[in-house]
DNA sequence: CGTGCCATTGATTATCCTCAAGAAGAGTGG
DNA sequence: CCACTCTTCTTGAGGATAATCAATGGCACG
């Protein structure tokens, strides 16, 4: 990830073949960047006229409060995510950015898009297609959070996980660095901290993973798989329809 | 709702005004229609190669479920609205969908968007933006599905159908017709229809709500947004950041 | 060597589910 | 017009999953 080719370039060259000129549309999006600590609250939900960031490294997640404080992680973001992007529709955030770790981005505004939208028609249709694909995606999610067990919730996370950095990871295998506490996947999933640790351990028990320094390995693939009626929403998505370059 | 002006028209002029060049190339949409009866299952989630579909009258709703059966109602479908949209990523259906009652919807190609984005760049944004919005109401419905008690749930339902079927019913004030069942809504938040009967029950008790003859009628709306902290996300989007006319 | 964060563990509680049965209403056929 | 069925909503009893509360130990960090 990343010298000349940026981790938002991979991430789109996975689907289709870009040209130079999309290239370096894109490579606008990632002009500046800022560095920010693990932690670091990087802008609240209710704030105005925001603008979008590309991930170049670290972690981080976006999340609502109820008033009474209860919380709801909405989203992870990994290298190579934009982030921001369904608040391109209002005028105000919806969600909080907060850092996993030390982390870095790329900012860039909001009319960077009308670039694309006026003169890359087929990266437009590449960008809709993210935002489509994206829903489907929250659409498992709401399956998962809706009708799923603590022990079937957590196990379609770490499917979830790993599918998404196989993307710009080709080389992963069964295992990956996980650096969110219990607290927020507990908060990602609609549990307690509490719940998450038991039900870890139970997982544990079971076969299904191992834990070690904060990493996480898969050791049963297949059978999370079908616990999870779980699907692979990264792998392939289908161009066919786009406009010819 | 109809004769001239399609309920897709009606519903995106809310947004932005729309040149007649736009109005005729979403009149390709809405060329065909068909009628279903109520109760009916258009398409199965993993069928290949679908239509859209825009609704023209009546109730549907999309779901999937998960292999022992478990069901998720994914989406409420109503007048106006567009049908399949995020499967446009991907190259199978994601969801069923079923009408609720008799219902009539126009399919369209896939195809028909790939002419959208060459051609009418301000119509792509808007498109893109609906998308997105409708990633914020996932979102929104994913916190009440992780963090809202089965009380919050139904109160949170009843202001998000209100709020949608406002746009295209300016008229409408506290009242709506609910014409699916408790099992449905049940199926839509993650509870049983027990459990959905006896909040109902409270809920009235409360004074929130009043039903008859399949009508809900807000009686605290206020109170129930204070309770749901319920934000509406239809009345108004961004398009400050369009393309030029 | 404190301090704070995090994971773990146990005891208790509550929300919501499961199972079961009954009532009200709509539609059907005799 | 009257059974009859079917669906939906309601009600109650009992049970399970996950929450709450509280305490402990490990580990990193200053």
């Amino acid at each position: 990830m990343g010298h000349e080719s940026s981790c938002l370039v991979a991430k789109l060259s996975h689907y289709v073949t870009l040209t130079d000129a999309d290239r370096e549309k894109l490579a606008t999006f990632e002009k500046t960047e800022r560095s920010f600590a693990g932690g670091t609250e990087i802008h609240q939900g209710g704030d105005e006229n925001r603008e979008l960031y590309v991930v170049k490294r670290g972690w981080a997640f976006s999340y609502t409060d109820l008033p009474d404080g209860r919380r709801q992680i909405v989203k992870i973001h990994h290298p190579g995510d934009v982030i921001g992007f369904p608040d391109v529709a209002l005028k105000h955030t919806t969600t909080t950015l907060r850092t996993v770790e030390d982390v870095c981005l790329c900012p860039f505004p909001k009319s960077a898009l009308d670039l694309i939208l006026r003169e890359a028609p087929r990266l437009s249709a590449l960008l809709l297609s993210i935002a489509l694909r994206d829903q489907v995606v929250f659409i498992d999610v709401l399956r998962a959070m809706g009708r799923m067990s603590a022990r079937e919730k957590i196990a379609y996370m770490l499917l979830d996980l790993i599918a998404r950095l196989r993307i710009t990871n080709p080389g992963m295998t069964d295992t990956f660095r996980l650096p969110m506490n219990q607290g927020q996947i507990a908060d990602y999933l609609g549990l307690t901290n509490v719940y998450v640790s038991k039900t870890f351990i139970r997982l544990e028990q079971d076969g299904l993973i191992r834990r070690h320094d904060g990493y996480v390995q898969i050791l049963a693939e297949e059978q999370m798989i079908a616990l999870t009626d779980f699907q692979d929403r990264y792998a392939q998505m289908d161009t066919s329809w786009f406009p010819q370059a």
